[in-house]
DNA sequence: ACCTGATTCAAACGAATGTTTAAATCATAT
DNA sequence: ATATGATTTAAACATTCGTTTGAATCAGGT
């Protein structure tokens, strides 16, 4: 058993944990215990309890935003190209696509996005930092080139509009278990696609309606 | 010095510090001090402290639980007996105008505003179970009005729009400091009427967009 | 003034937490 | 085979946690 496979197993358990029940009502010593490993094998290998969420967060979120980026520039290339401007829609797949993807690629990514989620929701907790010193540079240019997408729509509601389609994205994160108040007739399993479409025609519709 | 200070005073601090930092990163005795109690007090007016974050999500959810029904039985009275359906916009009004009201009335309840917020984005959670006895008749009567005032919106789609709604609600409810990413050029400061209809902007126009 | 019940207080409880230690074990190269 | 560095292990570390205790203090009625 090499060193890289305790490693793997205690990020894995310890993002299972985080997710389920956050990380402050998480111990070590329910992490160690799934993942089948000593106590001591989080400080040997992580340093901190904190350096492990930190390391959780960065293996999956440096490629997941290395996926977003790749297609929100391809798509701002294309259109510059064409002479035209890319539509809302085309931009928020970008950032929404490759997220709902990596969740249903399994191998845990379905704890990590949801772990995200909680994230979004504690705005002064520990992992927010961590995650937002990964996503400040791609958030930023992901606002200018919904921005440019939607010329008629001012700074101001464009910035309150994201922070509703952030909140929806995070809260659809978060629940991808079946919860107490679905009824019993709505059906929780849908493709990637049929999901990303449900979800843009969604947030599309309310970033582009014209005042009322 | 009656008991019903003591009570109060701690009843706001864990408010506070549940809503900043979290049920579990938050101890007793961070509590007691900010309220200016003794330790003791909480076990001795409480019982204990899952008991206070009862005692805390009933004191302000059951009355807005109220204004909310009260609200929704008006709208639905009116438009029956003028023999039409109610506007979707104006069935979400009567659930999210009460809310973003009590937050902006003062004496800690933006800090309720924000706990609920966070209570909403840990589905296992202690606060959830507690959070959804007051809410899950409401929560079936809203759905059934939306229901109502969406006649072509399939009941599969019209659950999945519900969801993202509330995940725009929750994010709105948890952040109401000024965040990293917002702009500077970005005020954040509405009034209630201003913040409600920015909101029911965005809200309606998802809940009743013609698939593409 | 005195009694009574409610409330506050300092102190301690056992349990659980994250972290550290030092010895034991493993893997690998010479 | 042996030496070396990486890893694992059991045990203990000092804190902090929620809760309990029993005495002290308070308020109000007789």
């Amino acid at each position: 058993m090499s060193q890289t496979d305790t490693k793997q197993r205690i990020l894995d358990a310890a993002e299972h944990l985080f997710a389920r029940d956050g990380y402050h009502a998480t111990s070590l010593r329910s992490i160690t215990t799934e993942a089948e490993a000593n106590l001591a094998a989080v400080n040997y290998h992580f340093g901190s309890k904190e350096s492990l969420l930190e390391a959780i967060i960065d293996r999956r979120l440096r490629p997941l935003n290395q996926i977003r980026q790749g297609q929100l520039d391809a798509l701002l290339q294309k259109t510059e190209a064409a002479g035209t401007i890319p539509s809302c829609r085309d931009v928020l797949r970008t950032f929404v696509e490759p997220t709902l993807r990596l969740r249903k690629q399994g191998s845990g990514s379905e704890n990590f996005i949801a772990l995200i989620g909680r994230t979004l929701a504690e705005p002064q907790g520990i992992a927010m930092s961590i995650f937002m010193r990964n996503m400040e540079p791609l958030l930023a240019r992901l606002f200018q080139a919904l921005n440019l997408s939607l010329p008629g729509v001012s700074r101001q509601v464009l910035f309150w509009r994201v922070h509703f389609v952030f909140g929806s994205l995070s809260h659809v994160m978060r629940c991808h278990e079946r919860h107490s108040i679905v009824p019993e007739d709505v059906s929780i399993d849908m493709s990637v696609e049929e999901e990303v479409e449900l979800f843009l025609d969604f947030a599309v519709a309310g970033m582009e309606v014209k005042k009322q």
